[in-house]
DNA sequence: CTCATAGTGAGACAACGTATCAGTCAGTGA
DNA sequence: TCACTGACTGATACGTTGTCTCACTATGAG
């Protein structure tokens, strides 16, 4: 919340319930789950509080493997994300050989690389465990 | 159109016509603008052979950086993709190292890693020369 | 406390994609 | 060559994710 008044939006009810919610869910999370748990905040409001939060860097928006959006709360600053391809939880990584990589390709590609997205999709362990009782 | 017959599918019109206007569109395409230079060809048809395409390893589905779906013709077996923030052309790339620092990863990461998904979003070399008339 | 304006909810709209369903056509088998 | 079956099709309704508009509300500066 702190950090949304720092960039000069107010702290609205709706706002600070949004995040409450988000600091419970540190696995990711879609728009829909947001408005099932705060059913008196309005659809429009949780897509803007959403896009506000993105651009503040707090949240970020990736892609499930069958291109489904889900967000999720960045701990880090710079980071990948790992998605588990049967339950949906998103993991964070930091990868500093993944950025080495990027620039050694960056001589490889023409043009100037200015950003990138990585997904990694896996079975996470809980549901490996799962598979094997 | 070989690929498909060999699955099993049948050589129908809307699917020739559809492929052989992917095989001039070398650099992404949206399934809008497909439809746009095939009118008398149904939406929902054009949605299904892109499916198909995809299917089939010969279409891939990917995001620009704002998050909208694009796809692109499949060149080689196993690639990753490359986005011009610009322009919007797609190119493709293979990158041993990144297969070699996907093994690295694995290995920090808890889970079994099933896939992934690679974009980089670049000025394309047209347009950063376009920039700088 | 007042007041300007950022923020809100409701609901229309847009983009992308799938499901349904009756009609059509590809290609097999005779 | 022809008939037949089921794969395929277009039209259209529907679902999901997200944005826009607009009249109304509430934040927070002064």
């Amino acid at each position: 919340m702190a950090t949304l008044v720092d960039r000069g939006y107010r702290s609205t009810a709706p706002r600070r319930a949004i995040i409450e919610i988000l600091n419970g869910k540190l696995d990711g999370f879609t728009a829909e789950e947001i408005g099932n748990e705060l059913p008196w905040v309005g659809r429009a409001t949780i897509f803007r509080t959403i896009k506000l939060l993105r651009e503040a860097g707090i949240v970020c928006r990736l892609n499930l493997v069958d291109g489904s959006p889900r967000y999720s709360l960045s701990r880090v600053e710079h980071h990948h994300h790992t998605v588990c391809v049967r339950c949906g939880n998103v993991g964070e990584f930091r990868a500093a050989t993944m950025e080495r990589v990027m620039r050694v390709i960056g001589n490889e590609i023409p043009g100037e690389i200015v950003g990138h997205r990585i997904e990694l999709y896996i079975n996470c362990d809980p549901c490996v465990v799962d598979e094997q009782k």
